[in-house]
RNA sequence: GUGGGCGUAGCUCAGGUGGUUAGAGCGCCAGGUUGUGGCCCUGGAGGUCGCCGGUUCGAUCCCGGUCGCUCACCCCA
């Protein structure tokens, strides 16, 4: 039987994409170097504890779990953050604070693919660990639009909704939800800008049991246009104050890194892990046509259940598979081509010894160079080398074996020149490499 | 887990209401001679019409199942 097709959810990356891959992972890891981030990397295969508390019951449902010969429940793993804590949480001692990592993992789900969603993803993860002023959440989104920006998106093409879990308690208890129907709230809230108001009032009144008045108190805090008019109604109620002030400390240090245009408040953000406990985001694109691109927030009390050590800690994920969709529609993706230095072509048998020694001088120089692996017409090593996107090709046949000089032609402006053998390679070594 | 759409060459797709050798474009390969690509021309290879079963004299086309893809829901990275 012959396999030609990967598992359901799983890619394969041909050249093209792979070369679209490397394109987001190089400007990933460009952001992070740019904000002093370092790079860490964990098993892909994780004890299947890691995650059954910490993460809430709809992960768990959809992990990609097993029993490993030695009778151990594993799972792939769905999320970086309980690896980061562990790990962190295992040296907190010796690491200086606050501890800047990011990872470039591979995650995996089992569940049904959609648009934007497969078993298997990338997703750039960046945290701190061991800060708790708002510094470090601007900080953490900053670096975040960092790499959209370097991907040659604008804030035109993305914006960041912010809110902030505390906040949203402290309205929400003010508005009359109870303590533990918070929860169920929240989960009711994270569905208002998908669902007609009816439905979110119908949820709020079953499924978190309140009652019209309250729920009405609730929608009057989300009728607020932006964030200025919310204080404004707010900044006098006990404890809602105090979180205002650090919300707006937040957008303040956002605007100074030069973000500001990129970021906007929003209450309805929520977020489904149930870990997070402060300010929260998501990135999605300005048309509204994909999923969120990225999300993250503060997680101050996961490194304590997960290492037994009380660290604050924050973060976020950004997964290859939408942000990959929205730089296609943007037409911002590498076209994939190989682009070589140099191409010999040997004219007949006796030069075919010429162009591998060529060859071999040329990529000790540290340029790429390829020649036909086997005899063919010079006609059809110009077109194989046209086909493969080579730079340049280089004739080698009996005139330019006496005479010591070779032709180099420019394939793009079809210009030749004519140059030294010995010298091949030199000249241009430090203009054209790329 | 639930529901909708789709499944014909490597890719994108055509193939009125079932009928004899299943097509196109792109791609691929080979030519258009003797040392120069991209354009053009000619030719060629390549398909159990996802798979299994049913209806029928006969099915790519109808029916059922199955697998896969896809979109949405649930939920969420």
């Amino acid at each position: 039987m012959s396999i030609t097709t990967s598992l359901p959810g799983f890619r394969d990356f041909y050249p093209r994409e792979l070369a679209a891959r490397s394109h987001i992972f190089a400007a990933w890891r460009e952001a992070a170097r740019r904000f002093g981030f370092e790079e860490y990397d964990g098993p892909p295969l994780e004890p299947l504890e890691l995650y059954t508390d910490k993460s809430g019951d709809e992960i768990v449902r959809q992990l990609y779990n097993f029993e490993d010969k030695g009778g151990r429940a594993v799972t792939l793993r769905p999320e970086m953050t309980p690896t980061l804590a562990r790990m962190a949480g295992a040296r907190a001692g010796e690491l200086r604070k606050p501890i800047r990592w990011f990872s470039i993992p591979q995650l995996y789900r089992y569940e049904r693919t959609q648009r934007g969603r497969l078993r298997e993803h990338f997703q750039w993860n960046v945290d701190v660990v061991g800060e708790e002023g708002v510094a470090a959440d601007a900080e953490i989104l900053a670096v975040a639009l960092q790499s959209f920006q370097l991907l040659g998106l604008s804030a035109q093409d993305v914006v960041a909704r912010v809110s902030d879990r505390r906040l949203l308690e402290a309205l929400l208890l003010h508005a009359g939800v109870p303590a533990d129907r918070l929860m169920a709230a929240y989960a009711a809230i994270d569905k208002l800008s998908r669902e007609e108001e009816r439905v979110i009032r119908d949820r709020l009144a079953k499924e978190a049991g309140l009652g019209a008045a309250a729920i009405d108190q609730i929608f009057r805090i989300f009728a607020h246009p932006d964030f200025e008019s919310l204080t404004a109604a707010y900044r006098d109620v006990p404890g809602v104050a105090e979180e205002l002030a650090r919300l707006g400390e937040y957008f303040g240090i956002l605007g100074a890194l030069g973000f500001g245009a990129w970021v906007t408040f929003d209450p309805r953000i929520v977020r489904g892990l149930a870990y997070y406990t402060g300010i929260v985001f998501e990135v999605f694109d300005r048309k509204g046509e994909l999923r969120a691109v990225c999300g993250g927030g503060r997680y101050d009390q996961l490194l304590e259940q997960v290492s037994g050590v009380s660290l604050p800690a924050l973060g976020f994920g950004m997964g290859d598979v939408v942000l990959r969709e929205l730089l296609a529609d943007r037409e911002l993706l590498p076209s994939g081509e190989p682009a070589g230095d140099y191409y010999l072509v040997a004219v007949g048998e006796p030069e075919r010894r010429v162009v591998r020694e060529m060859a071999t001088r040329l990529r000790r120089a540290g340029w790429s160079a390829i020649y036909s692996l086997r005899a063919a017409g010079v006609k059809a090593q110009f077109k194989d080398a046209n086909a493969r996107g080579v730079r340049r090709v280089v004739v080698v046949g009996p005139d330019e074996v006496a005479s010591g000089q070779v032709a180099v032609r420019d394939m793009a402006s079809g210009a030749e020149e004519r140059v030294r053998i010995e010298s091949l390679g030199e000249a241009t070594a430090t203009a054209q490499r790329r």
